[in-house]
Formats: structure tokens, sequence, C-alpha cells
DNA sequence: ATACCTTTACGTCAAAAGTACGTAAAGAAG
DNA sequence: CTTCTTTACGTACTTTTGACGTAAAGGTAT
């Protein structure tokens, strides 16, 4: 019996006629604070179950305007750095009796398909100016470290650690910039390196390193209000942005 | 007025029922040949137009099992390295009035969806081992050049391009070594390496890297009939495969 | 056969990049 | 004013990369 009032419910109908069937966008938004990587999650309505955002394409929605839409309504961030990295379309994905019994849904409402392929994307923001925000389905959104994730919902845990595999490949090849606010020290950036890297960095080379690349310019200003010798302020150059 | 046996309507009725909607494959199936990069290419039926070989995934099936089959049944081979490299979800990839005018059927038969978002899988085979084999929708199917590939059906042309420029990030990082047959000398893995990346390289040099990496074991053959001296031949240590 | 040419299979050397570690100046705390 | 930590820069050594040298192998022209 369904109960079609269900927000859920709804929901799924809508998305079952104006979006594309088989097929969602999960998104892995990544964000630095307190010398931390942390990703965005959601927790769903009346449980301790925790998720990924995520969302459908619409049928004459282009897949990156999709990516976007689903990591906006997270954030409130409008201007996004996203990247498209791994198609996970095994045929069985994840336990789905299992993960649709955490949900806590009737699980006749939400399987409007067999099985998912799922389109992953990782953002890179500033997180002081996200918003976190949980959407009808869940009750609450918010950070959480890299490496203290809970159990999530689907194969989610997997989608994360494939998305921090290319983040680190992609921080190899060229200096991330859009976890950090504006203006930053050298050292902080070292921080945020050595957080996705997982791993520490000689303060001595990374300067040399970073600075010697030229992306970077130094202001004048140093940061106040720091317990030991104050650094400068940087910020990268438009040609890096 | 749709003719129910023409072949592309009962295909794309079958599509219909067992595949997934809006979602297909394409795959890139490099070969070297000859000192050339080049990639399978096939010519619709009673048409001069190419383009790359493509299929839909079954409802049931797994993402990269349908690009095997794909790729498979194209080939004729069954062990294939196989690399998902991009998705392509423009809501508007290509022209498709014009595609379906230049595959000359009738467009109300081939258009069972408005749009199709593609995965790009990239296949690098053995040459000689392959046999080119058309589907029913083609006449043709044979090796293109890299460097002279025709304009194509779709935006396959830049599928093309995207998956050489994943192929080229691929081959800083690792050694290909599913391009060539099991023994090769070092100035034929030179060759290909010069191909992919689209410039010469220095024989010495190429030489020291390529060796002092320890992926190779030299064989006490050489390689004979060659006009000038005998080269070496090698092959890729078991846990390089 | 022998001079000649091309290619292979190494080697040499210098520049550049990466790694280990030294240290003076700045700023806070006692 | 001493002590401690951190920044900002420096020095020295090692590894990697890049330019180029060369003897041996194998064919071709005479």
């Amino acid at each position: 019996m369904i109960d079609y009032n269900h927000p859920a419910v709804r929901y799924y109908q809508e998305v079952s006629e104006q979006c594309i069937h088989y097929l969602s966008i999960d998104g892995v938004i990544f964000g630095f604070h307190e010398n931390q990587l942390k990703v965005l999650l959601l927790r769903w309505k009346n449980t301790t179950e925790w998720s990924l955002p995520g969302g459908f394409i619409r049928k004459a929605e282009s897949v990156d305007v999709a990516a976007q839409r689903v990591v906006q309504e997270r954030t409130g961030l409008d201007k996004l750095y996203l990247q498209q990295f791994h198609v996970f379309g095994e045929a069985n994905r994840y336990d789905q009796a299992d993960t649709w019994a955490r949900t806590k849904l009737p699980i006749q409402t939400v399987k409007w398909s067999e099985r998912t392929i799922s389109i992953g994307y990782y953002a890179l923001v500033e997180h002081s100016k996200v918003v976190p925000t949980p959407d009808f389905m869940t009750d609450e959104c918010c950070w959480w470290p890299i490496d203290n994730v809970p159990s999530l919902l689907f194969d989610h845990n997997n989608i994360i650690n494939v998305a921090l595999g290319s983040l680190r490949k992609q921080i190899e090849d060229q200096p991330i910039n859009h976890l950090l606010p504006e203006t930053f020290t050298i050292p902080e950036l070292q921080r945020l390196y050595e957080t996705i890297l997982g791993y520490p960095l000689d303060a001595r080379n990374f300067y040399k390193k970073i600075v010697g690349s030229g992306a970077l310019e130094r202001l004048s200003e140093r940061r106040a209000g720091t317990p030991h010798k104050a650094p400068y302020l940087y910020r990268f150059k438009a040609k890096h942005l």
C-alpha cells in the first residue's frame, strides 16, 4: 500500500517523469577547515544514516549543469569548481535491500528502477562560504572529516575514496586554489596539501617549490593575531584561477 | 510512416526495451601499426559517413561489461584493456538533425530519445590480433590513422581528442603495454611513445629511462631481418601487465 | 672484400629538480 | 630578557632529466 502523499513518493514520481532513469549524480563536496579536509554529508530523515548529496539529471539538462545544481542546493554557492571523476556503473554497486531498510523509507516508494548508474563529481569549495542545507529527504547537512566518515548508505564510502584518489592525482599536476579563501599564508596552503596527500611536508621545501612555481603573489600585509611570527598573505595570480 | 521491418527500427525497439534510455557507450579503440597510432571506425550502411563503435547498456548489466561487449564485438578480442575516461553529457552534444540526415536513416526510426549521454571508454589492443567486424548498421570497419580521421558523425571527433588526451596523461604515469605484441624491441616501444605523445624522443634517453624503470626484461634473442644492427627483444615483467 | 651508412646499445656530462637540514628574525609567554 | 615556536629564507647534497658522444652490429654500394 503506497502512501501517495509521502514526500519521497512525490519526489520520485516527479523524478520519474522529468529525469533520466537509471542515472544519477553523486557529489563529493570537499572543504578545508581547522587543518582538516572535510566532506559534506546528509543525514536521512528520522535515521542516523548518512549519505553523499546526490540528484538526478533532467531530460534536457547537461550533466555538468545537473551536478552544478545538486552541489549548489546543498552549499548555497553558485560559482563552483566541479570535476567529473568517475562513473559507478556496477550492476550491483551496493546492497539495495540493506540500504533502503536503513533509510527507513518503504522500499517500494523509492525503488524507481532496479539499479542506478552514478556519475561522480567532486567539488572544491571554500568552507567558510558554505551554508550546509539539508533537503526534504534529510534532517541534517554537515561537514565530516575525511578520515572519520561513518559507514554511509549506498556505496558512498567507496565513492569518497575514489574522489580523494582523483584529487590527490590532480594536486600533483596543478596547485589547488578553490579550497582556501582568496588570501592565505604559505603555511596554511601547506596544511591543505598535507591533509589532501595524507603525509607531512617539509616547510622549507614546500615554500621553495610553491613560491618558485610563480603561481602566487605576495601581498604586503601579514596575517595578524598569530601566536608567532606573522606570516605574509598570498593570493593566486589571476591566470591560475 | 515507419517501416517496422527496417533493421534499425527493430534494433532500436529491442534497445528501447532491454537497455537504459538516454545512455550509451562509445569506444575509442586504439591500435598501433606501421609506426602509426590508429583508431577503429565504422562506415554506416550505404553512406560514406564514419563513426566510433558504440552501444547501449542492458538494464541489469554493469557499465564496464557493456563496454567490454561493444569493443569485443568489433575486434573479436575477449581480453581487453579498457579505460573509462569521460562522460559526454552536454544537452546538445552534436547537431542531431545533421547527424541523422547523414546516416541516411529515416530520422523517426532512430531517434528513440531526445538526447544521449555517452560514457567514453578507450581500449588498447594489439593491432595484429584484431579482426575488424562491422555490425548490422555498418558496411565497413577499419583502422584510421589518428591524425587523419575524417569528419565523424555525432561528436565523435571530439571524443577521440579527449580519449587521446587521457591516453597521453596515462602514458606519463605508467608504461603502456597493451598496444604491442608480447615481445618487442626498445625502438619499437619508442615509436609507440612518439606517436602517442606526438613528438620525437631521444633514443639514448628513452632507452635509459625505460630500461632503468625496471618494467622490462630482456630476452636473449634479437629481432632478425632488420636492415641494421639487430635489436634485442624485450617483454614486460609480469607485475607490469 | 672493403668502404660507407644507419641503427643499436650503451656512456658522459651538465643543468634542473627534489630532499635534507641550518639559521636568523619575529612574535608570544614566562 | 630569556625561552620557545614559527616563519622566511639559505646551503649542500642527491636524483632526475636532457643534450650529445661513440663503438659495435648489420646491411649496401663499389
